[in-house]
RNA sequence: GGGCGCUUAGCUCAGUUGGCUAGAGCACCGCCCUUACAAGGCGGGGGUCACUGGUUCGAGUCCAGUAGCGCCCACCA
């Protein structure tokens, strides 16, 4: 039973009827289609507790798109959901939770904390799933993953397994980014830099010998606690005979050696630099070279460790004060000066990150970006647009090593056993019982991986991987990757790495990125400015096809998407002029039972042959844009065709068919059909809800529209006096408006007899302007009159009775200003003999004839002109 | 310090290899309650394509430079 169409488009009420209808009916299982090609998506896997926002939005209606239109052109799609367990992320958030009640993860320990959390998914991890049913997510719910499944999670030891037994994971003391609050280690990444207004301050270290002093700058001082030299450059002339000597560290009184060192340069600061190798990783380094010890003074609370002396236990940033005014005193600062330079934070929680030397697991990225970085040389995958290949390949080639062990509880626990007895490492995808020594004294390394250590695996591990499964057989390599730019070497860059070394071929042949969601004005959406939307509430108050086809007309490749309440209103708007032009379709014009395929009329009348041809070009047109990602487009060309063309041109002429015309008006009711459903069709990527909404309405019943094929139009020919009944016809409306003629007075007009014209095109005319078209010579000019041209079709309208002669006057001049400025433009192109002897004979010739054509309409117009007197 | 992007109508943006008089949506103005839609229809006004120079028969489009804005990368102690 269908329902009853309101005249207002009611989408709440649709949207939540659809999405078990189709996901009860199987058409999110590639297996709909079962002969069909695979064709994959794999979702980013959004944060598990995390709630759907409008970047998601977007990210999900391309992809969905994508799928929509894959599925009904016949592919076995599959678009597989999932989540992320997200280590710090999800930890913080049930912290939080803890800290509210006044404990901390210490206070539960490790076990029942993790069962915190797992209770914490349990209540909120579904909420994202509810939020992707109501946008519309056409998902296979049915292969939903977890970064944290049994089955990905032994992908994960496997993986690491096999990169420990290539020597690509090994674990050592480097200096890493450490969060003094969250209590781990961070990679380079996951730190960003900002500016600091700090100061440089150089520091007077004396030699043992009493011979003076050597100044170093530094903008951490605090750091001095932990020098183990100082260097120069070897090359330097100024600290030339100081090299080899000693110095005497000011206030611990340490004695420390002057090395040189290339790493040092000249012009910075003095030239001359203290050397922490515990706490900087160019120290570290020259630390290495000259067998320096690494002294740490600064523990994982960001205090003062017990070799700072006096300063244990103190906050590094009061030690810093602390130490400054102590030199003061000694006596030991040159000066001090401002100095901007940029200090690591925490992504996270935004904390400075200190520099430190710790004890951690890293992959050897070097042994992993060679095929990662040719697969996208080679083109056997593709970025869209292409210039974010060139950041991808800058960075790649520049990557250090990931440090990939978190001090978290939350996360894939690192399958690496020390014993005790032995102090042997036991890396293994079986927890293991006994040491070969013996023991079975182990313990397990405390430490889990970083999230985005189980995401880079996500393409092959959610379908299966490391088993051969027929998933994994079937839809690996995916087809394409959607994603926002902020994530290319967080995620992209890490599957890439691990995609081309564990299956030796690149996860996905397509990678679109897009761009991200910003208010009205392009400005970032944030909580904290207020212009944050919420998709959920848009979805609420506009519907989810409106949001998404405002989304997407946004979403030019390789720019920022500007989403504001105007847009998705207009969006709105759309959806209730496709819901009342369907109406109308099939209330009034008596359309239903529309096959679900071809049934495209056989001998179409001129009015059906023009928008059929028209259909087929479109259809043409937007699978072009489709292969070439560029969905926004797509949908404009499709969104002004059937709001100008279809429901505006076309159905207007179609109304003008009376009852009297049987046989033109089945016709046009078989034109119709198809042409409503074709819209349909392809508007369905993008507005899913009610475009099967509408094909209940219109289909013969007998299917879904999600399933439905993909349009394949017949070719057709328009008949070209559509053409001047178009411009005869825009040209009276603007008669009629320029003159305030209201549309009940009815316009005698003459169409010169030169033109022979169909009588279709009288009656159109007749009944799209409100005018008395009749064939017939040119009139008097007694009376005066005007004269409306359109491809080469003259009508000429009386003005007698209807308008004072003088009034038309300047509508006439203003033409020929007009005409008058292209000839002198189209002559200054043909006089030019370069551009004759240059162009294209076709591009001249064509000059040529808009000349002729423009000249031709002037003379007609003056000759006009001169008639009004 | 490197790299990338942007600058086109009041606003947000299209404009793919150079080739009709540079487009869309929203906003604005006028007319119309024409029986699918007044959350609509018809019509209209509005642009020195940031600036300078170059290449070319021809530049919004290509090249060089300038300015402003935005983003990314960077071990500036």
């Amino acid at each position: 039973m269908k329902a009853v169409m309101n005249q207002t488009y009611q989408p709440e009420e649709v949207e939540s009827r659809w999405y078990p209808v189709w996901e009860a009916s199987g058409s999110f299982r590639p297996e709909v289609n079962p002969d069909g090609e695979p064709y994959c998506i794999v979702i980013p896997p959004p944060n598990v507790t995390g709630v759907l926002h409008t970047g998601h939005a977007l990210d999900h209606a391309m992809q969905d798109i994508l799928i929509r239109r894959k599925r009904m052109q016949g592919y076995a799609a599959l678009w597989l959901p999932g989540t992320d367990h997200a280590g710090i992320a999800t930890q913080n958030v049930v912290e939080r939770e803890l800290r509210d009640e006044g404990m901390t993860r210490h206070d539960l320990g490790r076990d029942q904390f993790i069962e915190q959390v797992w209770a914490w998914k349990a209540k909120s991890g579904n909420t994202i799933s509810k939020q992707m049913r109501k946008i519309g997510d056409s998902v296979d719910w049915s292969r939903e993953r977890f970064t944290f499944d049994e089955g990905l999670s032994e992908a994960v030891r496997k993986v690491f397994v096999t990169l420990y037994e290539q020597g690509v994971m090994y674990r050592a003391n480097r200096i890493i980014n450490w969060c003094p609050r969250c209590h781990t280690a961070l990679s380079e990444i996951e730190v960003y830099h900002e500016d600091d207004p700090g100061e440089l301050t150089h520091i007077k270290y004396p030699f043992t010998d009493g011979s003076g002093y050597i100044t170093v700058a530094t903008t951490r001082p605090e750091t001095m606690l932990g020098d183990s030299a100082v260097a120069v450059h070897p090359d330097d002339e100024r600290y030339k005979d100081a090299i080899g000597k000693t110095l005497l560290l000011p206030i611990l009184d340490r004695e420390i050696p002057v090395v040189g060192d290339e790493g040092v340069e000249h012009e910075f600061g003095t030239g001359a630099v203290k050397v922490t190798p515990a706490h900087d990783p160019l120290d570290f380094e020259i630390g290495l070279r000259h067998d320096l010890e690494q002294i740490k003074v600064i523990d994982t609370e960001a205090n003062i460790t017990r070799a700072g002396g006096p300063y244990v236990g103190m906050d590094r940033f009061e030690a810093r004060e602390a130490i400054r005014s102590k030199l003061r005193e000694l006596k030991l600062i040159d000066k001090i000066e401002e100095h901007e330079h940029s200090v690591g934070h925490c992504s996270r929680c935004h904390t400075v990150v200190e520099p430190m030397l710790s004890l951690q697991w890293f992959v050897a990225v070097q042994e992993l970006v060679g095929p990662a970085i040719d697969a996208v040389r080679t083109g056997e995958s593709t970025f869209h647009p292409k210039r974010w290949e060139n950041s991808y390949f800058h960075w790649m080639e520049n990557l250090r090593d990931w440090c990939v062990s978190r001090q978290l509880w939350w996360g894939h626990r690192i399958p690496a056993w020390y014993c005790d007895a032995c102090d042997e490492t036991i890396v293994s995808i079986e927890d293991p019982t006994e040491c070969s020594c013996g023991s079975t004294d182990l313990r397990q390394d405390e430490d889990v991986l970083d999230t985005w250590f189980s995401s880079g695996l996500w393409p092959f591990t959610t379908l299966g991987w490391p088993e051969q499964t027929a998933d994994l057989e079937k839809f690996y390599p995916t087809d394409v990757l959607v994603t926002g730019f902020d994530i290319i070497f967080f995620w992209v860059a890490r599957m890439m790495m691990f995609g081309t070394h564990f299956t030796n071929q690149a996860p996905f042949p397509d990678i679109l990125i897009h761009g991200m969601v910003r208010d009205g004005e392009g400005k970032k959406m944030s909580k904290s400015t207020g212009n944050a939307l919420d998709p959920l509430e848009l979805v609420d108050e506009y519907g989810a096809d409106a949001l998404r086809l405002a989304l997407i007309q946004a979403a030019a490749p390789g720019h920022d998407i500007p989403l504001s309440l105007d847009a998705i209103d207009a969006a709105r708007r759309f959806g209730n002029k496709l819901w009342n032009a369907v109406r109308f379709v099939v209330e009034f014009m008596d359309v239903t039972d529309v096959p679900i395929e071809g049934g495209y009329p056989t001998d179409p009348g001129p009015e059906d042959a023009w928008i059929l041809a028209r259909l087929g070009e479109v259809r043409a047109e937007i699978d072009e844009l489709f292969d070439e990602y560029r969905l926004s487009d797509a949908f404009a060309t499709l969104y002004n065709f059937a709001w100008s063309e279809g429901f505006d041109w076309y159905l207007e002429m179609a109304k003008s068919i009376g009852e009297a015309d049987a046989e033109r008006r089945e016709s046009m009711r078989q034109t119709l059909g198809p042409v409503v459903r074709d819209m349909l069709k392809l508007f369905h990527p993008v507005m899913p809800f009610i475009t099967e909404e509408l094909w209940s309405h219109l289909g013969d019943g007998s299917g879904l529209l999600i399933t439905a094929p993909w349009p394949d139009v017949p070719i057709y020919e328009a008949p070209h006096e559509i053409e001047s009944l178009k411009g005869i016809v825009t040209g009276i409306r603007q008669f009629r408006s320029q003159h305030h003629i209201a549309r009940k007075v009815p316009i005698p007009v003459t169409v010169a007899s030169s033109s022979e014209l169909p009588e279709w095109w009288y009656s159109q005319v007749a009944s799209l302007t409100g005018a008395r078209p009749e064939p017939g010579m040119k009139p008097d000019s007694a009376t005066g009159q005007t004269r409306i041209s359109a491809d080469g079709v003259e009508v000429f309208v009386p003005l007698g009775g209807l308008v004072d002669v003088d009034a038309e006057r300047p509508r006439i001049e203003k033409a020929i200003a007009d005409l008058e400025a292209g000839i002198a433009r189209s002559r200054g192109k043909l006089d030019n003999p370069n551009f004759r002897d240059r162009a294209p004979a076709d591009v001249v010739a064509q000059e040529e004839g808009r000349l002729a054509e423009i000249e031709a309409e002037l003379q007609k117009q003056l000759a006009h002109l001169a008639e009004l007197g």
